[in-house]
DNA sequence: TCAAATCCTAGTAAAATACTAGTGTTTAAA
DNA sequence: TTTAAACACTAGTATTTTACTAGGATTTGA
């Protein structure tokens, strides 16, 4: 189990845009500083952005910026709006009711895990990765 | 994120070896019992008795058995014997040196979340899945 | 006007997944 | 000792997903 690159470079691109939090940042920029293929970052911002978390300034001058505050962003919305929900089984995501005996036995296992991700994912904002970030600065002074 | 097949469908053999705890079952009985294709099972299976989860009895009236009482075999045994580690980024896999900034602003968090994980799978043993089920079934009365 | 930027749609190469196929080996039971 | 049931092993392959690439359209500040 893991998180594909979609989440991993999605996630790096909201962190910069935290960085940057007040002013748009051009996707170039964003592209360049994490050493990713324009095009395809650009994907992953549209993603960001149907899912309300970014929003864009066009023409020149133009860039992307978070719609809210660092703080007010968790890792999980990130994530979600990158790759869909997490939902760990087929079983689980299309709410179909099992036929099968042991399957059923297994369901409820899914279930638990899923809600450990998840609370895993809420509890942490794009401010704490802020914080995370210039703690270990910090250290490296 | 989510897992494959060969978790859910080899969680899913382990635990009919569960049920089955004391006598070895053939891996026909476990496909139809499960409606898996044999061949993709067997395979699976093999996994298993790789990580020492399942010990095998060859020719007639053999079969797969687990090696030690269900209480004894996690979920997260039976998931690492079957996908691998999930370690969920490549730089935590590798245990390659983050040269990227703001890369090592997001290890953190991949770190947090695959420790959620990993705790949620090791909480549960297969004798946990086998209780659940005989209440789920009880209730059903 | 024009250049810098996002927007939109489509295609595609590579990798992973989920199998299928076939043959070989072991062993209990007839 | 034959036979059939069962696991062991290797290889191939279809499908799906992932991770991009390509190219043009649209918007807008200077």
């Amino acid at each position: 189990m893991k998180f594909t690159t979609k989440a991993r470079y999605g996630l790096r691109a909201a962190f910069v845009l935290a960085q940057n939090w007040g002013s748009p940042t051009a996707l170039k920029d964003i592209a360049s500083s994490q050493q990713l293929a324009e095009k395809y970052l650009e994907q992953l911002l549209t993603s960001l952005k149907k899912a309300g978390i970014v929003e864009t300034v066009r023409g020149s001058q133009g860039g992307y910026s978070l719609t809210k505050r660092p703080s007010e962003i968790t890792v999980n919305q990130v994530i979600i709006a990158l790759e869909g929900d997490l939902a760990i089984t087929d079983c689980q995501r299309d709410g179909v009711a099992c036929t099968e005996e042991s399957t059923c036995a297994t369901k409820k296992i899914w279930a638990r895990i899923s809600n450990a991700v998840t609370e895993a994912l809420q509890s942490v904002t794009l401010q704490d990765m802020l914080d995370d970030y210039s703690d270990a600065s910090a250290q490296n002074k």
